[in-house]
RNA sequence: GCACCCAUAGCUCAGCUGGAUAGAGCGCUGCCCUCCGAAGGCAGAGGUCUGAGGUUCGAAUCCUCAUGGGUGCGCCA
């Protein structure tokens, strides 16, 4: 259901039609035709630019050839009308019953309208969050977590086979960092008094981590040195961390799919597995690396180290997978893993990181490149930073301090919704500032509220209309005669509403959920924009004395109802019944 | 030094992966409730899309260079 997609069909249906009359050649590309809405309403509903691309190929003026695909688009009966504009636009004009239509074709499809099947249920595997198991989850996580959610629900809706997946990084010194931590709490509820020296985590979230650690364990611990406890310690605490971030993410509303452990490729021959699967490419070999230009390190002297040849596949540099102690780096668990996704099956993978992590997107497409032999594409989405504000004062995040503002904060004080919907109204790629005055007033300028009202003031009418004795169920609407809703902003709504399919797929397609808020909040504007002029010109009211008429207004109400529901339900927004 | 990202109204940002006269919100000016929720709406003012080249029927969008800002750059993950 994609009345652009169908308008699209028949265009090409013209063009083929034409070439069998040798009117066009035979041999077109026409994958480059599209059928779009005009920015200018005056230019009618749809606008092609099918003549302007074929002009060259056909080696025929782009207005001959608009003319003649005018003439026969002309003759369809949904085609009220087809002009040539400009320097070979076709604009059409649609019959009003084919808009008239959509209502009901959105309320017999409900929440499944604009769900497509664009993606033919590729496997995608979208990796996110995957934020270290060291403490509770902080406001950079949160953009990710909730950007990767409406990215793996978006292409869900898209037609995509979707794997929603959490990395652990529990394999490195970071979890012997966290270890240690626990230990200096696990003395302190022993009464001991203790300090956090520089390189552990003061935080108060390892507080009860340490008590429990106490209550299972006694003093069993105390007084011992680290090859007692370290190994013991370290499952543990990393244990406790994930049930941490775990709790978060359910507060956000984010539910994993698969959670990864780094951890697992360790001495089970996985990691050695990848690299072998390079080596055998002849991509690994031992050298040494030159120091960066420019800006030497202090301490730099020229090491041996085994190195992936990374720029065979696009990178600049090749990178080390082993240290100079033979032990391996980051990368090469990375490697493991990403083999693992590629071996897995994955037409797609998808990696959502922060924006510090730039420098490593050539490298792991790189190496995704070698490993899956060209054949899987990996899309890295960096996001960016999120600015705290509060009363015109910016926070200050710091995990090392143990003084940042956890994910908590933040949902504490906006709840998840607005927390959702406003680290989804700009792209991942910009900064974001997030100012909680903002999200908690009710107002335009809080787009969170301003799309959940337009949604509670259909509920609203619903109501009314409810209690005037109305009938507004699926069934009642099914027969009504829509031929009424012929008002321009009425038209406008429903052309509004026709574009979700198409947005679905864009945004589906270049990954990008922020879309789906902006369309929202457009079509909030549509809404109350239609509502208002209600008050002057009462045949645009929902409410009608005329039950048949307020049935036909009904429709489209709750057709404009069901895309706002969908589209929050994508961004992992509840939709509001009533706003008090 | 190198790589990646960003640059659009006074401010915060969209711009449908190349389309026609570049759009919202805030702020500013003036309006709209006897009326389905004014938590809203309408109208006006406000732009050399950072700059210079290039690609083509057509560029804010793609390519090159420059400028300004952010991030990162072998034994941290």
């Amino acid at each position: 259901m994609n009345l652009f997609t169908d308008i699209r069909e028949l265009v090409l249906a013209s063009i083929h039609a034409m070439q069998a009359d040798g009117a066009l050649p035979g041999e077109l590309n026409l994958v480059p035709v599209t059928v779009e809405p005009p920015r200018d309403p005056a230019h009618g509903d749809m606008a092609t630019n099918a003549a302007m691309v074929l002009a060259k190929p056909a080696k025929q003026k782009p207005r001959d050839i608009a003319e003649a695909l005018a003439a026969r688009l002309a003759t369809d009966p949904r085609v009220a009308s087809a002009d040539v504009a400009g320097p070979g636009f076709l604009n059409l004009r649609l019959d009003p019953s084919v808009w008239q239509g959509l209502p009901k074709a959105i309320l017999m499809a409900g929440k499944d309208y604009g769900r497509s099947t664009f993606g033919a249920q590729q496997k995608v595997n979208v990796e996110f969050v995957s934020a270290n198991p060291t403490g509770p989850m902080h406001v950079g996580h949160t953009r990710g977590a909730v950007v990767g959610d409406a990215l793996a629900a978006l292409l869900d809706f898209a037609g995509y086979d979707v794997t929603r997946e959490y990395y652990i990084n529990d394999g490195g010194a970071q979890v012997d960092v966290l270890a240690r931590s626990v230990y200096l709490r696990y003395l302190e509820a022993h009464g001991e008094s203790v300090e956090f020296p520089e390189g552990t985590y003061p935080g108060d979230y390892l507080v009860p981590v340490g008590q429990k650690l106490k209550e299972l364990k006694g003093d069993a611990f105390v007084g011992k040195g680290e090859e007692v406890w370290l190994a013991e310690i370290r499952e543990f605490a990393t244990e406790e961390m994930m049930e941490l971030i775990r709790e978060d993410l359910r507060v956000l509303g984010v539910v994993m799919d698969n959670y990864y452990s780094e951890k697992s490729l360790y001495g089970t021959g996985r990691i050695e597995a990848a690299i072998a699967d390079l080596e055998g490419k002849g991509l690994i070999y031992d050298g040494v690396l030159e120091p960066p230009k420019g800006k030497k390190p202090e301490d730099w002297e020229p090491r041996e180290q085994t190195l992936f040849k990374s720029t065979e596949h696009g990178d600049d540099v090749d990178r080390p997978i082993k240290k100079s102690d033979g032990s391996w780096t980051y990368f090469a668990p990375d490697i493991a893993y990403h083999y693992d996704k590629v071996t897995r099956g994955y037409d797609q993978l998808i990696d959502i990181f922060g924006a510090d992590h730039g420098g490593y997107v050539k490298r792991m497409k790189a190496a995704v490149s070698a490993l899956s032999g060209g054949k899987t594409p990996l899309d890295i989405k960096l996001i960016q930073l999120v600015k705290l504000f509060k009363n015109g004062e910016p926070f200050k995040m710091s995990k090392r301090a143990g003084t940042f503002v956890t994910l908590r904060d933040v949902v504490d004080q906006v709840g998840a919704d607005v927390t959702r919907f406003i680290m989804l109204t700009r792209k991942n790629d910009a900064a974001l500032d997030f100012d909680f005055d903002k999200a908690l007033e009710q107002s335009s300028e809080n787009p969170v509220f301003y799309v959940q009202y337009a949604h509670s003031r259909i509920c609203s009418v619903l109501r009314n209309a409810a209690e005037k004795g109305v009938e507004t169920s699926d069934a009642a609407l099914a027969d009504v005669d829509l031929s009424g809703l012929d008002h321009p902003t009425e038209l406008a709504l429903i052309g509004k509403l026709a574009e979700w399919p198409r947005l679905v797929e864009t945004a589906a397609k270049t990954h990008e959920p922020h879309r789906v808020a902006t369309y929202l909040q457009e079509l909030a504007s549509d809404l109350h924009g239609h509502y208002n002029r209600g008050n002057k010109e009462v045949s645009l009211r929902f409410l009608q004395d005329d039950p048949k008429v307020t049935q036909s207004k009904i429709a489209l109400a709750r057709a404009v109802a069901v895309v706002i529901s969908a589209g929050l339900g994508i961004l992992g927004v509840t939709p509001a019944e009533e706003m008090r």
